[in-house]
Parts: structure tokens; C-alpha cells; sequence
DNA sequence: GTGCACTAGTTGCATGTGCAACGAGTAGAT
DNA sequence: ATCTACTCGTTGCACATGCAACTAGTGCAC
């Protein structure tokens, strides 16, 4: 139980604390994103990156890196939403195999509407984390720059 | 746009660094623990809570909670495992509602095989986050005790 | 050109998950 | 003793996900 157990021990419990303040917000955005606007926090990740990239499109890979799904669930994802109206699939000219995805003004409209309720359960959930003392000084590493 | 947008803004990217971190550890220790010796993350997290406790009980709720869980599927998770001989449930005596669950030698054997496996995947998957600019101040603050 | 290895995205299938409804047990009021 | 409100854990059901197999398209070798 040397030094090099020490670290293998702060490791691990880095990850449990991670994972544990991860939970507690996801938990918190699923909840009210969904009873607020019937979106998943998967959905409003997928929105919003789509957005930042500013009228832009997006190819499906990217989305997938973007949300940090398998391609089958980004495939099945961008289905729903696009029968939801909130974004279009768009065949690509020079690459016919790639499709890229864009917002539609629908789309756009439900992701402002949204935001407001993401952000203020973002900075509810954090506040709430911070009183945890475990999780303190990890929240506290997520205002830094 | 004044400092109050720029707060919920840090916040935002702060939450895409935290998920971004979560979501790469979490794929590699889920990869390791699955090829090595068939176990989930939530799995092998659910182990490692009960051998934390030193041999002794846990609610349901209580293991619900270090997984991060719901209580049903935390029922079938305890099902599965129990299935498989790794751990037991017991009936409380005190709180007939209760029901405590505890490794069996063989659980605590395969735990003792799948930490290693654990540890390192862990220690690669943080190695390779801190390369990543956006990852690396993130990554240091888990370091911290 | 033809063939071959590769990538992009989609589908069948099995599985793990959450929600809501439920049965069982507890604690307190009267 | 009984009624009520609550907690604990389990089950039916719908649904999102990952893996593997597939189709379509690209690019390179020759």
C-alpha cells in the first residue's frame, strides 16, 4: 500500500465524484427540460450544438461526437427530431454518403425557449452541488476558464 | 450580454467539459470491464460500493444512489447480479420492508480480478483526456484530495 | 476501367432504463 | 384496534441505446 496505491485511490474516487455530480445535473436538466418542453437532455445537447455552429450544418458523426452517442442512436435521434419539424436532413453534393443536419426556424425557436430553463436548472443543480462536500471543490473547477 | 450572460455561459461550458470528460472515461472503462470480465460500469460500481462497506449491508436504496440509479432498475441490476452468484440478497429483520444485499466470496473474487482492469483504464482514459486542451484543467482537478 | 479497402449512415435485435402502478410493511393519530 | 399516510422494493410497459450486419458511396492501386 505504497505511494503508487495512493494515486490509483485518488483516481478512483476523482471518477466516483465525477460521475456522482454528472448524475446529479443530468438528473436535474432531464427533469425539467422534459416537463418544460418535452425535450431530453440528449435532444437539447444535439439543439444547441447545432446552433453554436450558427446557421451552419452539421454531419451525423459530428453530432454523434457532439452528444457522445453510438451513430445508431444519432441515426434514430435526428429521426425524432426531425419528425418533430425541429431540424432537416441535408444531402451533401460533394459526399453523397454524408448528410448533413441543420435547425429549422422551428427548431431554433423551441432551443430559445429551452435555454432559459437549461441554464437556470444548470445553475440550480450546481448550487445545490456546491453545499456537498465532497463535490465542492470539483464544482468550484468548473467556473475556471 | 453583461457579466451575468457570461456567468451562465462559463456554466454551460463547464457542464459540456464535465460530460465530455464523463462520457470518454465512462466508454473506456465500459469497454475494459465488458472484454475482461463481463461486467458494466454500474456493475462493477455496485461491487465496489458493497466492498467498500467491509463486509457489510446495503439498502437498495442506498446502492441506488452510489449508481445513480432508479429503484427499479436497481431491482434488476441486484437481480442480475444476484443471478449470477455474485452477491445475495438478506431479508433485515428489524425493517421487514428492508432488504439488505452482500458480495459473495465469488463476487468479491471477481471485484478483486476487475479492479485492476478498472484502474488502469481509468488511469489511460484520464492520461489521454489531460492531452486534450479543453479536458486538461478539468482532469488536474480531480487530482485534487 | 475493375477490384478492393475504407467510410457514412441505416436497420434488426437484444438489453438496460425510467415512470407509474402496485403490494407489503411501518409509524402515528384517534 | 383501526385508519391514514408514508416508505421500501418489485413489476408492466414503453422507449432509447449499443452492437453487428448491411447498403451506398468514395478513393486508391493496377
Amino acid at each position: 500500500m505504497g505511494i503508487g496505491n495512493d494515486a490509483v485511490e485518488i483516481r478512483a474516487q476523482g471518477w466516483r465524484r465525477l460521475a456522482a455530480l454528472h448524475g446529479l445535473i443530468e438528473a436535474a436538466l432531464e427533469k425539467e427540460l422534459q416537463a418544460a418542453h418535452r425535450l431530453s437532455v440528449v435532444e437539447y445537447t444535439v439543439l444547441d450544438a447545432l446552433s453554436r455552429q450558427d446557421g451552419w450544418h452539421m454531419r451525423m458523426q459530428q453530432l454523434a461526437r457532439a452528444a457522445a452517442l453510438s451513430s445508431s442512436a444519432t441515426t434514430r435521434l435526428v429521426t425524432r427530431l426531425e419528425d418533430r419539424g425541429l431540424l432537416t436532413r441535408v444531402l451533401c453534393a460533394d459526399d453523397r454518403r454524408g448528410i448533413y443536419t441543420e435547425l429549422t426556424p422551428a427548431g431554433q425557436q423551441l432551443l430559445d425557449q429551452a435555454r432559459p430553463t437549461h441554464d437556470r436548472a444548470l445553475e440550480e443543480s450546481l448550487t445545490h452541488a456546491e453545499k456537498l462536500p465532497e463535490l465542492e471543490s470539483l464544482v468550484a473547477a468548473l467556473h475556471v476558464t
